[in-house]
RNA sequence: GGCCCGUUCGUCUAGUGGUUAGGACGCUGCCCUUUCACGGCAGUAACACGAGUUCGAUUCUCGUACGGGCUACCA
């Protein structure tokens, strides 16, 4: 393994847009593959044309692209083994399915979708085994093991619709060693006659993806626990073809369960709990149903990152903030835990608010200066940037600090009624227009000053603090929140700080 | 039903044949702040169960329970 080209592939169909599980997927196999200097490649697995999604394969990208996961190969981009499209290698199939028809490990199947069912449920009902096609029901069903040579090539000829099946061997032991779980042992008398190729010529993702992983030289298959049962099949195609010394390594990622309850996490779970389950907003092209995004929401594509590399892997210290060169640097897969993990909303919340204070705040104050344009708003960047460093660490995303800050902007025009009843004294209003003309004079007009001046105001007078400074908030702010008031009036200005005083002096009862 | 996988605080997890079983999120309290947050500190709470191996098992083995996945001409 050390000796061979680590390359690894992340190979979704475009059925619709890609879950927050299936960027996991792709994140555990990019940092894998950096980690060792090898490739990391975008496949598409589009061989189910009925199930086929406008729009998912871009989504598919976007997403990818948004998360920081660049692929070294996959279509648009091209690679040494194109094309990276399922769809477009059908050739490529059919002749490796020849070959397994030839050497006997597979064959054509005639029945018809109807006819298997019926099997399936005579089974059932019976009682009388396995209610799969295998190594018992294939005797009794129309497949060219029942069939002559001749009929079987007549019905070939005539145009009959067929499947090709895998001939699963009766009792074989097939092991398969998985990085994560170790050794794994089935029967494959349990096992079914998988379609390899269905009736529309089209492959089954288990013959495309054994035969482009062995094409492509795909050194590690990194992917789903809901992989796992169908694993000694692909182990099985393996051997038929004799590329048992290619054969990639497995590894078998936990899956990511629901919030509450069990189970795996599911779009609806989404819509239902109020979170979002997909990295970027969709809009079903069918049905016009939209789904909410972690972009759209106001996660940093890091934060989001961060929050899914640790689902399901630790690197065994307390560090939980990891960039991500930090993870290509500190992931392995040994590393990565067996059982599933119940996707948490509130921790990628917090993730999302250690990246926000972490971030400088001339960069969030570009960040939110759209915002403040919408509400009608301009002021100088520097001014900004100064008021983002009061208020940012008190929020979690960015689009909340609009609301730690609008009083920066707008004079409060209602107050608080709660804080009012409470600290809103019979002596306020004589106090607060008695310190109009302190404020008046304190020059420079920064929060140090205003400080002293206050302070030495406050002694003269013998008022308490409690009485002129939640006075001078509920005047400037109109409630009980908000930095220091003292920074707020410095940066709110002398002359709108008087304003805002009188103003409530002459409105609040 | 069959096959496969799993099980440490509510959640994400660390960890070891002998530990006060550690951290984080959440929650609660205190401090800071005469505001509200942030932050700091503290508290809360876990080895699913039963056998076996062992001087000793949370750790190893088996069984049970529970949970999950798969069981398509879907991936």
């Amino acid at each position: 393994m050390q000796d061979k080209k680590i390359r690894v592939r992340f190979a979704p169909s475009p059925t619709g847009p890609l879950h927050i599980g299936g960027v996991r997927t792709a994140l555990y196999n990019y940092v894998f593959a950096k980690k060792h200097n090898g490739s990391f490649i975008l496949r598409i697995e589009d061989t189910d044309q009925k199930r086929y999604v406008q729009g998912a394969e871009d989504y598919i990208k976007e997403s990818l692209k948004w998360s920081g996961i660049q692929w070294d190969e996959g279509p648009d981009i091209g690679g040494n083994y194109s094309p990276y499209k399922q769809s477009e290698r059908k050739e490529i199939y059919k002749k490796y399915l020849s070959e397994l028809i030839q050497k006997g490990h597979a064959y054509y199947a005639f029945d018809t979708p109807e006819e298997v069912e019926e099997m399936r449920k005579k089974i059932e009902s019976e009682n009388s085994g396995n209610a799969q096609y295998d190594s018992v029901s294939r005797k009794y069903m129309c497949n060219s093991l029942t069939l002559s040579e001749e009929e079987t090539k007549k019905r070939i000829e005539s145009g009959q619709p067929y499947v090709v099946r895998a001939l699963v061997p009766e009792n074989i032991e097939i092991e398969v060693n998985d990085i994560i779980r170790g050794k794994m042992k089935v029967d494959s008398g349990t096992l079914d006659d998988k379609v390899l190729m269905k009736a529309d010529g089209l492959p089954t993702y288990h013959l495309a993806n054994v035969v482009d992983d062995y094409l492509m030289k795909i050194s590690h298959v990194i992917r789903g626990e809901e992989w796992l049962p169908s694993t000694p099949l692909h182990v099985l195609l393996y051997k038929f073809f004799n590329w048992e010394e290619k054969m990639p390594q497995f590894a078998h990622l936990p899956l990511l369960y629901k919030p509450d309850g069990k189970g795996k996490l599911s779009k609806r779970d989404g819509e239902r709990l109020g979170f979002p389950v997909f990295p970027l907003k969709w809009k079903d092209p069918k049905n016009g149903e939209i789904l909410s995004g972690y972009r759209e929401s106001g996660y940093f594509p890091e934060a989001f990152v961060n929050t899914l590399a640790l689902l399901g892997w630790n690197p065994g210290t307390e560090k939980e903030l990891f960039s991500m060169s930090e993870l290509i640097d500190e992931f392995s897969l040994e590393k990565v835990n067996k059982a599933g993990a119940k996707f948490s909303p509130e921790k990628a919340k917090w993730f999302n608010h250690q990246y926000l204070i972490n971030k400088s705040s001339e960069d969030v104050a570009k960040q939110i200066t759209p915002v403040i344009k919408q509400k009608g708003h301009n002021i100088e960047f520097n001014k900004l940037i100064k008021i983002v460093e009061l208020v940012k660490d008190r929020v979690n995303f960015v689009h909340e600090i609009w609301d730690q800050m609008s009083f920066f902007f707008e004079p409060p025009v209602e107050f608080d009624k709660k804080i009012v009843k409470k600290k809103w004294k019979e002596k306020t209003p004589e106090v607060l227009n008695n310190v109009i003309n302190v404020i008046e004079n304190i020059k420079p007009f920064d929060a140090n000053s205003i400080n002293n001046e206050l302070e030495s105001f406050m002694q003269k007078n013998e008022i308490s603090p409690g009485l002129l400074m939640i006075g001078l908030r509920i005047a400037i702010v109109g409630e009980a929140k908000g930095p220091d008031i003292k920074e707020v009036m410095s940066l709110i200005g002398k002359d709108e700080v008087i304003k805002r005083i009188k103003f409530a002096i002459d409105n609040i009862p």
